[in-house]
DNA sequence: ATGCAAAATTGCAATGGATGAAGATATATC
DNA sequence: GATATATCTTCATCCATTGCAATTTTGCAT
């Protein structure tokens, strides 16, 4: 899996950063809607074609680190601790993924607040980043039940789950909204999340009793 | 605003529905990708550029009643009973938004059903119905915090809508991948409803405390 | 080195959604 | 009726996306 890679493989991965890199460029200089593929595909002196077969659309340019959040998140969600509860793990992966979108390696905080602020202005971008954020979830889910055999159903591990995103991402939306600040949001976001896992959390002992 | 309203106004509201109507059967016919604006313009006799003047796109269709559903929605926030807590409260609307989509008036169950299974199988109709999903719950947020004055803060509605919608979709949908029915799908939104409630309802008392 | 198979890239053409503009037509208002 | 206005049609255009066939590049084995 991880030998030397050949010339081939290298090829690929530097043709796909450098789509990346000028389709970034291009939409922050020019909007997303007013780049075109073609000038995309000519600023990295590929034909056109050749941008269909490393990304599915316009849109999958932007989230192309998505896989490799979504990996991290299930790795935490995989490496559960001893003793550790269900509804903790899922924190801990929930902080995890805070504490890399925020602070991650990947980019400046900067290039993160423009990528936000281009997602934010483009609806094709949305509803591509709910798309994923959804399915992302599902993965999560199904990953956490996995992860916990015996302690929790599929519909109760996606309704954690969901209840956590879900309240995690309204939250942040809200905040910045109101015209918070990169770390005002990110508070909001952790408090919706540590609100929800209390609530979650202090069900578990009514889990037991006879319904 | 409700006068007796005009020819003119009758004409659109029937063209409208004629496109519905129209749209929808052929999406069922042939299926969506399959079906041109074009066809379905000749079917109404009309332009077909003028589907565009009632729709913005081909996906705004299928999603044709959601502003009423979520003026629904709305009514519910904003008729809140003396004595009921913003929880109680949200509880309610979801109960009264659940029993809609799912006992609704609009059409049969047959015809509901038969547009879940559209959306499921069209990315372009999940990825339209999320974006709804999320700008339906930014706006029942901002309604909850204005019908409960002082008890909660704008980013504690957002995660309490957050929380409580996020665990209902997600576990439809958990539910109804792994083949569950109608029903059962309901009893699933029903429960993470139900279970996202308690937790969130638990949490109230610890509010007061210092923090 | 050389040949061959697989993989990647390219050019070309076609489809179809979406938008803009100008003119024709129908409806509302007086 | 006459005029203002909303609506629809026609026509032209842009561009994302896809399929296909031809061509080039790489991996690998001789």
């Amino acid at each position: 899996m991880s030998d030397p890679p050949g010339l081939r493989e290298r090829k690929k991965i530097r043709t796909r950063n450098a789509l990346i890199d000028a389709s970034l460029r291009l939409f922050d200089e020019k909007g997303f809607d007013e780049t075109t593929i073609a000038e995309i595909a000519a600023a990295v002196d590929v034909s056109p074609r050749t941008f269909f077969s490393y990304f599915t659309s316009k849109e999958d340019v932007v989230f192309y680190d998505n896989e490799a959040r979504v990996a991290e998140a299930l790795d935490v969600i995989a490496s559960r601790r001893p003793g550790e509860t269900a509804i903790d793990l899922l924190a801990r992966a929930a902080r995890h993924t805070v504490d890399r979108d925020f602070h991650g390696p990947e980019r400046s905080p900067e290039s993160a607040a423009r990528r936000e602020r281009l997602i934010e202005s483009v609806p094709a971008l949305q509803a591509r980043a709910l798309r994923l954020l959804f399915d992302t979830q599902r993965r999560v889910a199904r990953a956490l039940y996995e992860a916990c055999p015996g302690e929790l159903d599929p519909v109760e591990a996606a309704a954690a789950v969901g209840a956590l995103v879900g309240a995690a991402r309204l939250a942040a939306m809200t905040s910045h909204d109101s015209g918070a600040s990169w770390e005002e949001t990110r508070a909001a976001a952790q408090r919706a999340i540590d609100i929800t896992i209390s609530g979650l959390a202090s069900l578990r002992s009514r889990e037991d009793e006879p319904g």
